[in-house]
DNA sequence: CAGGATCCGAGGCGATACTG
DNA sequence: CAGTATCGCCTCGGATCCTG
């Protein structure tokens, strides 16, 4: 028996039988919502409750205003924050986390708390492998 | 009191008082780990003992060898993984997770059970917003 | 076997300008 | 206010060739 063999197979959603490799790719996608930057960040600051746009793009400062738009579409196509659009002038659009969304943030927040335990360790690591790259 | 106020600062490691959101950018540079696809694939793999190189480029299959040596590099220098090389011919070079690379594995581990629990209701919502999307 | 060097195309992302 | 559209850089990542 060969050792577990993972198979990235592109979009080409190919059937594999139950219980398949394929749940890989979409697990990742996930992930790499995790792994970006801006998702996160915004998922956080909708914790304490629904903000607008600029209220967003303010808060987090340093985010493009397109980067913000492209991030919430994101969260929003994968059911983790909903858009409410208020037909005023000016309009206002409410961003606010899904219970999924609040469900996401709980095992992103371990993760996040474990990096903050131990980034002391991780920033000496790299300290000494730069090092060691460095010098030779 | 304005909310708070989160900033990414770019490289310019300025002094920021105690407690500040420098901390911020390092555990977004843990999260992006996470967010790498080859990262944690070879976390995961790893966590059965030490694997070589080409074993663990077949067993991900599809990875190309530039790619793996990138992320391993990566891996090492946070000190997630130890990398020996035994100096035989033809050369071989284990590659092992260290105690901090199986302490991450824990939270990673459950981010991705959470993820695997709730990828129907993220690709229904994604089809959801696609079909809303595409015939408006 | 393990990996360095190089080339190159695709896409991520910021900056800017425009709209309802 | 909350976006969309466009441009242009610049990094990421695959493919390929070469070495100890």
């Amino acid at each position: 028996m060969e050792p577990e063999h993972i198979d990235v197979t592109a979009e080409t959603g190919l059937p594999r039988g139950p219980g398949t490799h394929q749940d890989c790719r979409g697990v990742a996608s996930v992930l790499s919502r995790v792994g970006d930057k801006w998702s996160v960040l915004v998922i956080m600051l909708l914790r304490d409750g629904p903000r607008r746009f600029n209220e967003l793009k303010r808060m987090i400062n340093g985010i493009s205003q397109r980067m913000l738009t492209l991030t919430l579409r994101g969260l929003e196509r994968d059911g983790l924050v909903t858009r409410t659009v208020f037909p005023t002038i000016p309009p206002r659009v409410d961003y606010e986390l899904t219970d999924l969304g609040r469900g996401l943030a709980v095992p992103v927040m371990a993760l996040g708390e474990w990096a903050f335990a131990h980034l002391p360790e991780i920033e000496g690591a790299r300290n000494d492998f730069d090092a060691r790259n460095g010098e030779g």
